[in-house]
DNA sequence: GCGATATCGTTAGCAAAAGTAATGAGTCAT
DNA sequence: ATGACTCATTACTTTTGCTAACGATATCGC
């Protein structure tokens, strides 16, 4: 066993919570920097697949889903925007929002790039066990729950 | 369910990847926000950490675990130098080597720090059910394993 | 042995991404 | 209708990581 720690420091939630942080750190870094061609940065992919998932968006509430200040948020929308992959439009109700919506290439491109970005985490999936699987997959759903808490 | 597509969407490989993708993503971002003091960042308590565990390592061992370019952890290792957490000292069989080490005061403070820096974490941990926590244990091993690949 | 080559850590310079503070437009309650 | 608040933006700074180049040491081929 390559870490035997890793089990034993577990046991506790505070161990656990350690372990957590250092494994969600570094898989964030090397996501990010195995990240193929740098046509998209991790945040832009963030939105535009909250956008995909979530429908139309203020700005704000995408800050706040992405856990990330307005300012930002406003960053990575202009960028989005400049590329035609999303674009905004007055809030109906109040001047001072905006919603984002995506464009028709910004679903096509998360359809397309989904695949072409996940790649190697994919890849490395594929090389688990379908328990491990099954693992990561009731994870994956706490893991959102508490990165939004 | 605040999110049925998340299970919707994990059925197949590259859907789970989107979705771990995207949740490592922000957790990752969650917890440099959360970070209580500006004390240490995240990098230097990952090596904090790693150090605590599994001994004295090189500079160049210490940047491929944490998935980091060596002139990175360079920069990382000098910030805990300066504050006496660590040391380093000559390797005994090769002289363009050197070791890392944590002080007794880096020992300290991995031990007192864990508990504070983690307190978020651990907090939302304690919310979760024993299922629910039993699952992230499994899980921390295989995003441990899979964040090293 | 010794010269070429490779490796390790560092320095220097730079780029990406996120944060804080301040600003302008719009809303809302009194 | 005006004063306080909210939303998005702009300007600036900080953080954090990267690549390229370099100096010292080690190793390999001869």
């Amino acid at each position: 066993m390559k870490h035997p720690d890793v089990t034993r420091q577990t046991r506790t939630d505070a161990g656990l919570a350690a372990v957590l942080r250092v494994a969600v750190g570094r898989l964030a870094r090397r996501l990010r920097a195995q990240r193929p061609d740098a046509s998209l940065s991790l945040g832009q992919g963030a939105v535009l697949f909250a956008l995909a998932r979530l429908g139309k968006m203020t700005p704000g509430a995408l800050a706040e889903h992405e856990k990330v200040q307005p300012p930002s948020m406003t960053r990575i929308i202009a960028a989005l925007e400049e590329r035609g992959l999303v674009h905004r439009m007055k809030h109906p109700d109040d001047k001072r929002q905006q919603l984002v919506e995506l464009t028709d290439e910004g679903h096509r491109l998360v359809r397309t790039d989904r695949r072409r970005r996940e790649a190697w985490l994919t890849q490395r999936l594929t090389e688990l066990t379908p328990e491990e699987k099954a693992t990561l997959r009731k994870a994956a759903e706490i893991l959102e729950r508490l990165s939004q808490s």
